[in-house]
DNA sequence: CGGGGTTTTGAGACCGGTCAAACGCCGTGG
DNA sequence: CCACGGCGTTTGACCGGTCTCAAAACCCCG
């Protein structure tokens, strides 16, 4: 009854494998740790209309890079920067009163950290990385005031703060609402999108989390993730092996996603007059 | 083995029954719905130092008001302005692909509402008022010409939107750690300081929603949430008659919210070499 | 080849959901 | 004024999805 794969040629080889590395030229060179993004740079990231500076007021910003396993920044620590993520994978999490870490996120590419730092002056949330990591550093102050020269850098702002408080608000959603099978399969679908945008397969691609932190973030155990994962596999929907995945029947996921397990009533409409 | 209940005298008298009508003189005459609050208030309101206007550049902002039933918007409504709730207990809501409602959270006083309008130019959740409701509308567009001009304000903005966010990250933090009990407690507790930093008293209150919304607010059934107010009030934590919340051992609820149902493993260190 | 971490799979327990019934509260209309 | 009906709440009995605990297989790396 078991799954009896049927392929067993994607393992370390995708292109996904090493995705800092995908355009020598994209953003200045590699060399070893030091790099500098402009404005524009950082504007295609985050996929908005480029803010235009004028005249040539050149406005780079540093590259960090982070090894396998480093926190970008801890609960507590005193906030001072955003982060842009311009290659590699990292989780963020939330550590309980009893210890225990709760995964909020797994930024990639385009993705934005440390926004939760910006209430209190401190970071609210952890940041590890997942894989090597090459981050823009983006100092609040300077964004501040540079936002104020440029208007639609200024929106830009408020709109990424908004799309992350959007995006919490769907999980919350689905945390509530969905059973472990459809949580899985958005899940799967998430990072297919994810991957595509960032220009690689989104039907072949791996994972780069433990199924603990996949659990973790989806409010299951990881023995529930790894047996729903099976049950798609038998089901012909994905092909798993590991942390490598195969999307073989998006449409199916997709159906399955909308299928809440349990909740969500028909809605009562209270109108009163106007 | 069922609760008898030991005091029956308490159901919808207290003070917090009607609380948009705390201090007549708290922010001008409650004359039938229209009044006006000035950026001072708003920032009172936010829980935010003052901000100064220079001169008397008088800055009023126009209140609306709103009856019980009623929405404050739509999802997919074009988003031009926030909502500061003045007084009244609203909810908003995401609406799934089934349309069945999920509950995002309970504005009230003082509460910002419209955030997630912000990144598509659309409202990403309805809201609806759960009371009589007193609003200040915030055209979006004067808020951040405002801004340009007072930085302290601006700084405001980007706090608000933050701060909603980390609120956003602890519902989804405890929404995939925590059991029942625990959510029911936590709920319990968070109110009781909402009231309490309203000026109310957080022992006794009267809770505004259905326990289906309350349910949906926590991923949890309108039973379930049901039954574990009834374990509560037969340990003796508290007294429940119908919506009226009368906390009686805070801190037997304080202890409860810290323990997990479930999850929330020992935390693993993965630590690299600098 | 050995060892630690990760993943898979199984068997059983339990929490919380489902379905159903009774009760309370309250507005409405006879 | 009381009876009725609608809605919300409480409680019960049962069921099923997830968690728990456990063991084995797998993978990577030394």
């Amino acid at each position: 009854m078991l799954t009896t794969h049927t392929h067993e040629d994607l393992h370390g080889s995708h292109s996904i494998s090493a995705p800092w590395q995908n355009d020598p030229v994209e953003a200045g060179r590699q060399c070893h740790g030091r790099l500098w993004s402009s404005l524009k740079e950082i504007c295609d990231l985050l996929h908005v209309p480029s803010v235009h500076l004028s005249g040539d007021e050149e406005m780079l910003f540093q590259h960090v890079q982070f090894k396998t396993g480093q926190r970008i920044h801890t609960i507590g620590q005193a906030f001072d920067a955003l982060y842009l993520v311009h290659s590699g994978f990292l989780k963020t999490v939330l550590i309980d009163e009893s210890g225990g870490e709760q995964v909020l996120h797994f930024p990639m590419k385009g993705d934005l950290l440390g926004v939760d730092g910006i209430h209190a002056r401190h970071y609210a949330s952890e940041a590890v990385a997942l894989s090597e990591c090459n981050l823009i550093l983006l100092p609040f102050k300077k964004l501040i005031a540079l936002g104020k020269t440029h208007p639609e850098l200024e929106n830009t702002i408020y709109d990424v703060l908004s799309q992350e408080l959007v995006r919490e608000q769907g999980m919350a959603g689905m945390l509530s609402a969905m059973g472990a099978e459809a949580r899985v399969a958005r899940f799967l679908l998430t990072m297919a999108d994810r991957f595509e945008r960032m220009g690689y397969s989104g039907k072949l691609f791996n994972l780069r989390m433990t199924r603990h932190e996949i659990g973790s973030y989806l409010g299951l155990t990881l023995e529930t993730v790894s047996r729903t994962l099976s049950v798609f596999n038998e089901l012909g929907w994905i092909s798993v092996h590991q942390r490598s995945i195969e999307i073989k029947d998006l449409a199916a996921l997709e159906n399955l996603r909308k299928i809440p397990s349990s909740r969500a009533r028909p809605r009562k409409v209270v109108q009163v007059s106007l």
